[in-house]
DNA sequence: ATGGCTTCATAGTGAAGA
């Protein structure tokens, strides 16, 4: 079973990416984030052309997340219990077994913003949510957009982006509490080529010079390690005309 | 250098992303 993350910022302006990028990986089960639709707008007859079944919880502008997946998802949950968040960020869904969270975590702006402490307090309710998730299901899968690179080893400059938003220590405290619950980064159990991002900025040509962070993550519950196979970055979509500034996360199981 | 791009909402610029 091959599971994927992308953010692909507008899945309006993406969708012809992500058509082709499902023609050439061919994964069971996608989560993507800010597809920046309304409900109405979501392009559901050419997912299902695709051959894929879709469950979203999207908004106008801004945020939105949806999970493809080659058979139905069910136990559909898009907010996280105790947090009145009126922004479309998680998915919850269970496939005969499988708890599959997508989450889009806040951005954070700046440390210290009014953003920043959004995000804060988003990650310590999606903690509580997690603890009490794992207790019922074993086999479970957290991935999305962190927006936290969890080592400076993720990061490009980690002197220039030392203490800012996305790499702060309150921040990779959050990413080092799920590891404490149990889960483990699929991309590290594995060897990586190094300097390996997810994003990377617009401007200034950062792709090109591989300026990046690694902030896409997938999370894996004990029993989810063990069958792990493989995790790749897959750069390729962020070299094509009109890109997302993120690329796809994927993850091999055997399941 | 606090910008640089890109998207969305708009109809000229501004917010937000990361």
């Amino acid at each position: 079973m091959k599971i994927a993350t992308w953010n692909v910022n507008s899945l309006r302006v993406r969708l012809p990416h992500l058509l082709d990028c499902l023609v050439a990986t061919q994964p069971d089960i996608v989560a993507l984030q800010e597809t920046k639709l309304p409900d109405s707008d979501f392009p559901l007859a050419e997912i299902q052309q695709a051959g894929y079944q879709v469950a979203f919880s999207g908004q106008r502008t801004y945020n939105g997340v949806a999970i493809l997946s080659r058979t139905a998802a069910s136990e559909v949950v898009t907010d996280i219990p105790g947090l009145d968040d009126e922004q479309r960020r998680i998915l919850a869904v269970s496939f005969d077994g499988l708890r599959v969270i997508n989450v889009y975590i806040p951005n954070g702006q700046s440390v210290g913003s009014d953003k920043y402490s959004y995000k804060l307090a988003w990650l310590e309710k999606l903690m509580a949510y997690l603890h009490h998730e794992l207790e019922r299901h074993p086999r479970l899968v957290l991935l999305g957009d962190f927006n936290i690179a969890p080592e400076d080893r993720d990061v490009h400059d980690p002197k220039a982006w030392e203490g800012q938003v996305l790499v702060s220590e309150p921040e990779r405290a959050y990413f080092k509490r799920l590891l404490e619950l149990g889960f483990c980064d699929a991309f590290r159990l594995f060897e990586q080529p190094p300097e390996s991002y997810s994003w990377w900025d617009y401007r200034m040509a950062a792709f090109r010079r591989n300026r990046g962070l690694r902030i896409d993550h997938i999370i894996v519950s004990p029993d989810l390690r063990a069958v792990c196979r493989a995790a790749w970055i897959d750069k390729s979509m962020r070299k094509l005309e009109r890109p997302s500034d993120h690329a796809p996360v994927f993850a091999e199981f055997e399941l």
